[in-house]
DNA sequence: TGGGGTTAT
DNA sequence: ATAACCC
């Protein structure tokens, strides 16, 4: 909330206008009474303490568990999912037996020759029992964040707050803690913190519950004062286990990690840039003197990972709510002609016409990435992007008009933008993002709202246009 | 490494 | 448009 600070308001610029979906409840909320907290210049809500509850969701093997309820003969056996050449999860079944994640599928074989495999390519079920996981937790309170497929954020400070002002003072003493404790740390039932802790920990128990009973799905909650530690004390006991971090033991959590990399927030980059400084371990990062991070990281990324470091993380719980983008990419071995890049950019095209007709909203931009074979150089992509033409955009949810045929000429103008097709080429993955999504427009004529709504199928009069002037201009 | 996602610059 | 981060 740092950015939105000056504003007082919940939820930051930007995010406000997001639709609500997949169902009606709203998405945003203010927190009543919000202030700005002179340590931490953020939003906090007012009440007996500024510091806040919040609970990492992380589901077991997720797309594993997704095709065991698929098809249940495979419970008991070791599964593996499979994309291309990648086993990218298995069972625990599988891996009681050696098989890891994002192992070639010849060494999973090898270590395990009963593996079952099954292909995991198509990530529709995936992504619907998903949303299903993030829409039961909404349920629960409004404010979740999704990480990937598997895993939520859940802020539960307001619900404990409300439970608490429900709760008779005789119960105190019979409260007791759902799940684990990390470190086995005593509980103080004189300490506030630690009971509103406690709190947390029952509404986990009760949201692992409900995903188990509705959805039949297990998985791990963390619960902890911010999203760093409650994602780190999440996989402290696995699978289909919970464990509640007491402040008291911040300190043993953070210094848990073996190196910086583990660490949630430093990635590939930014842990080969500390390890050149001679930063491994989070001890070394609490001690490097922050002026000289700041010149090597920047401001932004020394100061937050710093704080990290310590535990410390004030990044707020942010609504998804519905997605930013559509996408559907596949690789390959090679694609070096334009007919063969046609054919695959139809296929991705046809999927993803399908997805955003069901999502109900709008895209206004159209984008093709590409990954250009390079021997052993590492990971770069490039990518062109467009408006979506208005007239194209009208016809998007309507079924039977064509909108293949238009839209991949666009993408191949783009593609040919990028891609110099009267010299050889070598490409190993193609993908096509629909994003800028906007909500059709339901204002009534004559009403305020139908004034200031961003025009969907009108010219544009004024000289401001919405999107960015560096998308690429194709030419009819 | 796959097939997705997000935000910051 | 790219680069970083996350799963």
């Amino acid at each position: 909330v740092a950015h939105s600070a000056e504003a007082g308001v919940w939820p930051p610029p930007g995010r406000e206008k997001r639709a609500p979906w997949p169902h009606s409840e709203p998405r945003t909320r203010r927190i009543c009474c919000g202030l700005v907290s002179p340590v931490q210049d953020q939003v906090v809500p007012t009440g007996s303490s500024f510091s806040r509850i919040i609970v990492h969701v992380d589901l077991d093997c997720f797309y594993a568990q997704v095709e065991m309820i698929t098809n249940p003969e495979l419970q008991g056996k070791p599964l593996g999912v499979q994309q291309k050449y990648l086993v990218v999860t298995c069972n625990y079944e599988a891996r009681k037996l050696g098989v890891k994640k994002l192992m070639n599928v010849r060494d999973a074989k090898e270590k395990c020759p009963q593996l079952v495999l099954v292909n995991g390519e198509d990530l529709t079920r995936y992504r619907e029992m998903s949303y299903k996981v993030t829409e039961l937790l909404e349920e629960f309170s409004p404010v979740v964040e999704r990480l990937g497929f598997d895993e939520n954020f859940v802020d539960l400070t307001e619900m404990v707050e409300k439970r608490l002002q429900q709760f008779q003072s005789s119960e105190l003493s019979a409260m007791t803690v759902s799940g684990h404790v990390y470190n086995n740390q005593p509980v103080d039932l004189h300490d506030i913190l630690h009971i509103r802790l406690l709190v947390g920990s029952q509404i986990a128990a009760e949201m692992r519950e409900a995903m188990h009973n509705q959805l039949g799905l297990t998985g791990c909650a963390g619960v902890a004062s911010n999203k760093l530690l409650a994602k780190l004390v999440s996989g402290i006991f696995k699978p289909n286990q919970q464990t509640v971090l007491l402040p008291e033991s911040s300190r043993d959590l953070i210094h848990s990690l073996n190196h910086i990399k583990e660490m949630p927030g430093i990635g590939y980059k930014t842990t080969k840039r500390l390890e050149a400084l001679g930063i491994s371990s989070v001890h070394d990062l609490q001690n490097f003197p922050s002026k000289m991070l700041e010149k090597e990281l920047g401001i932004s990324v020394a100061q937050r990972i710093q704080k990290l470091s310590f535990g410390e993380d004030n990044s707020p719980v942010m609504p998804s709510g519905p997605p930013q983008s559509f996408s559907e990419e596949d690789s390959f071995k090679k694609c070096s002609s334009e007919v063969e890049a046609k054919n695959k950019i139809e296929e991705l095209l046809a999927s993803l016409l399908n997805r955003v007709c069901q999502d109900g909203r709008k895209p206004h931009t159209i984008r093709l990435i590409i990954r250009r074979y390079s021997s052993e150089k590492h990971y770069s992509r490039e990518s062109r992007q467009c408006p979506i033409p208005s007239h194209i955009i009208q016809k998007l949810g309507t079924g039977n008009c064509d909108v293949m045929t238009p839209m991949v000429d666009i993408l191949m103008k783009l593609f040919r933008n990028m891609v110099n097709v009267k010299m050889p080429f070598h490409l190993t993955l193609l993908s096509v993002c629909f994003c800028n999504l906007k909500t059709i427009n339901t204002a009534k004529k004559g009403t305020i709202d139908y004034y200031l709504a961003p025009s969907l199928s009108t010219t544009s009069h004024s000289g401001k246009r919405s999107f960015k002037m560096k998308d690429t201009h194709i030419e009819d």
